[in-house]
DNA sequence: CCAATGTCAGGTTGACTGATATGC
DNA sequence: CGCATATCAGTCTACCTGACATTG
């Protein structure tokens, strides 16, 4: 039995956010934070999808793509890690599962020994670029949105991220 | 080893935009579905650390809060999960683990007998209602917004949600 | 009989903690 | 030496699929 996606008869977060302000302060807040939640099952819900046929996930896809927009095709994996914000572990894991997969190989770092990069393979950056095309032909699960909701949705966000911290300036 | 949560110098969202725009049409709306990802974490991660004193996941929360909202304090476990859209097994799974906590409890429905309710028990209004309180203190995990950023972000969700199929109407 | 509700078994992912080998 | 880099072992939540008993 799959998840239940009947559309309700009603907005259910508006609804969530009546019942706070009858109760609570910040209902503004809540409403907002619990649209992010439900946005981000909905996009990657969809982009998941999308990546299934070529066996990847959002979080191995997000790798190869930041190797494909490096000059060589190769970062170390610390440094993947705080790019994307993932724990190191996990970072190994996933590096792992696309080593595996021929998409991805593990070289030492001549300057530091310490270090191993992720280098994409041929097949890895084949790979990065037809699902890039797929995710395109999706609208990266973001329908109904214009260029100016788009604009306005990086904009706060953007503001959120800089505000918890996330890069300088 | 923890996640490196050094700021980065840049935006690294701005940076990939870029990177993206150079090679692929629909920058604008890869760069909005990764600031969502970014978001979600960056919110998660802020509520489940001020709900861990209570024991509580945010997935557990709102089932707590869904049924806090209700007039009786029950709702049976398939409407949650269609209020939620989240897994039955999933459902089965967190209210489990909520009459475990004392925080509610299983009753049969009355008219239809295959129905099961969840029911918030006395600690468990209790737990929602000091949880609730200690989210408010914490901006909900959204720092640096302003009313009007909050407003539109919802709004722009909830375009998204609508187009997404989520709700009618 | 068919549909709906909830549960169980079993698999996957990802994120985390703590410990460890290696190199700067 | 302290610190950084990456890995390994083990735990946890959440999600999914498929099968099943019970009831409408």
């Amino acid at each position: 039995m799959p998840t239940d996606r009947r559309p309700l008869k009603f907005d259910p977060i508006a609804e969530a956010g009546r019942q706070w302000a009858a109760r609570w302060p910040l209902a503004t807040e809540a409403e907002a934070a619990i649209s992010i939640f439900r946005a981000y099952r909905i996009v990657l819900d969809t982009v998941e999808a999308v990546l299934e046929p070529f066996e990847l996930t959002f979080a191995r896809y997000e790798t190869l793509l930041l190797l494909h927009f490096t000059p060589t095709g190769a970062m170390a994996l610390g440094k993947v890690g705080q790019r994307l914000q993932v724990h190191p572990t996990s970072i190994t894991n996933s590096v792992d599962r696309l080593v595996t997969q021929g998409f991805v190989e593990r070289v030492h770092d001549e300057r530091d020994r310490r270090a191993i990069l992720a280098r994409l393979t041929p097949s890895g950056r084949e790979t990065v670029e037809r699902a890039t095309a797929a995710l395109a032909t999706s609208a990266f699960g973001l329908p109904g949105l214009d260029g100016e909701d788009l604009r306005s949705l990086t904009a706060v966000l953007r503001k959120l991220r800089l505000a918890a911290g996330d890069f300088d300036e």
